[in-house]
DNA sequence: ATAAAAATCACTGTTTTCGGTGATTTATCT
DNA sequence: AGATAAATCACCGAAAACAGTGATTTTTAT
């Protein structure tokens, strides 16, 4: 890609503060993005003469769900690169919009250095996803392009409930009669296939998912 | 309580193994304990000439189920001191097992210096929970004889709904806008009152009491 | 009004989790 | 027979959870 080229980003958000301090960081720190265009609703943000190079976007615009604007842009534009902004960072949320094939996801806590580097990723033609999206983009991957699906195997199974019952990972080590090493990759392979960030949501997604059984009434 | 008294035990298990495992430690370590008695089902139990001063009862007997047991006993001899010993752990059993009002709760997977402690606080008036039962009992005791209430406060239900989403400590604390340390006694608050152990326990309880709601399908 | 409960914050130490990486041995499937 | 997945174990470091204690301020209820 030619390091002279300069680049075109639309950023859309229904709060101009976050407009305004993206305009800034980008403005200061990326001097290779030369076109800086804002808008504050879905509407206006397709009645901009595209195409842009990346599209920044918030998924809470008054008149649209931002997803739907992503199913637009894609539509239209289909090189174009992709950003999601977002302050909701439960993990079907963000499920949902790694499913609609985005170049990067970003939440509006993070700070300035992460939307920088994000937005250099991006433009080189990578993705970026924050930390805590990372885990869920590797398991929709498995999923889908992966052929492999992410059921589990018997001993992650039986390593799943232990855990749910609130046992540590040397407690189920000893009942199992395995090092704890062992238990630990279980574990990690568990957090993995079912993209969750720690146990409890890991016990959240495997209950609301159907693995494992709510507990019996006592 | 006289020092120089000598105390009666009955141990029920339908494990031999077990019984004379009991047995051993008993003989070499509390010599106050002079007439050790066994039996391997609940109805052997009950026609042994009691009452003994304890029982230390497995809740898994082939004819009888233990917590029964533990209700012949305290019908016929209230003071008698009953110290389950069982192999399950689960959080849901040991719930079970502490309304029936027994006096100490042990588990197999012990060493022997604690079975020796737990019977020395027993049989001194007191109780004994092994570790992980401690948490349960506090919650329990709370709900019957306190005369509080375990209801979680709106607070409490907040920091829940994010720790069940998989949050953690501190991104909480910024999302809501208090010090780690606050969001830390609640976490404490929220562990005592559902009597978790940990964050996988305490999201397991609160879906299965339904203190909150399955993670909406995606 | 005043007692009780809820909400807030602080400090400290230990244990556990989590993430990354890598490796070997069985099963299983094709 | 060879590839693939499952199950097993190891080591490391950083981050988070967990446990115990104590204390202040605000709400709420009696």
């Amino acid at each position: 890609m030619d390091c002279n080229k300069t680049f075109s980003i639309l950023l859309v958000d229904d709060h101009d503060l976050v407009l305004q301090g993206l305009k800034r960081i980008i403005e200061s720190s990326l001097p290779e993005i030369s076109v800086i265009s804002t808008a504050m609703t879905g509407r206006e943000a397709l009645e901009k003469s595209g195409p842009f190079d990346v599209y920044m976007l918030d998924v809470e615009l008054p008149d649209m769900n931002g997803l739907e604007l992503v199913q637009h842009i894609r539509d239209r534009y289909p090189d174009s690169r992709i950003i999601i902004n977002t302050i909701h960072e439960e993990i079907w949320f963000i499920k949902n919009i790694m499913r609609h094939n985005v170049n990067g996801i970003l939440f509006k806590s993070i700070d300035s250095e992460k939307v920088v580097e994000a937005l250099r990723r991006v433009i080189a033609g990578n993705t970026y996803y924050c930390r805590n999206a990372e885990r869920v983009r590797r398991m929709l991957h498995r999923n889908t392009s992966g052929g492999r699906s992410c059921s589990l195997s018997a001993r992650e199974l039986d390593v799943l409930k232990h855990i749910s019952d609130g046992k540590s990972t040397s407690e189920i080590a000893d009942e199992l009669c395995l090092s704890i090493n062992t238990v630990e990759t279980h574990r990690r392979h568990l957090l993995d296939k079912l993209g969750a960030r720690n146990v409890a949501d890991l016990v959240m997604t495997a209950v609301s998912e159907g693995i494992i059984p709510l507990r019996k009434k006592d």
